[in-house]
DNA sequence: GTCCTGACTCTTC
DNA sequence: TGAAGAGCCAGGA
């Protein structure tokens, strides 16, 4: 099955982040086109578990906290995921998330 | 065919 | 300053 549509966007941009970088759904919505559809980004999200080529993990929320961990099997999964790129988390939040932000609309453009 | 839910974000009280 | 409500789109029941 090959969605394509918004989802298929948020895949697109999902797979470009680079290593040990994170970036938020606001981030992703805001590339598309509307950055009100944040939760459709989420939703997409979710609809990418068939999809091992995309990072979902590199995805967190505007707050730089691992909102969608309990859907990667594990609440520690996510983490364990990012820490494995280099990328700390404490209390389910990255630190340095601004360091490690890596904004789609800058970046991919 | 219609209603509800969902891993968010911003604006207003 | 803190908390609550509204808005977006798509999928499932």
């Amino acid at each position: 099955m090959e969605p394509k549509s918004f989802f298929n966007d948020v895949y697109d941009v999902v797979r470009q982040i680079p290593f040990g970088r994170v970036t938020s759904y606001g981030a992703i919505a805001l590339f598309l086109g509307s950055k009100l559809s944040a939760r459709m980004v989420g939703w997409a999200m979710n609809a990418c578990h068939g999809m091992p080529d995309v990072p979902a993990h590199r995805v967190v929320n505007r707050d730089g906290v691992l909102s969608g961990k309990h859907f990667f099997g594990s609440p520690t999964a996510m983490q364990e995921l990012l820490e494995a790129e280099g990328i700390r988390i404490e209390n389910d939040k990255i630190v340095g998330f601004k360091k490690v932000f890596w904004n789609p609309s800058e970046e991919l453009l």
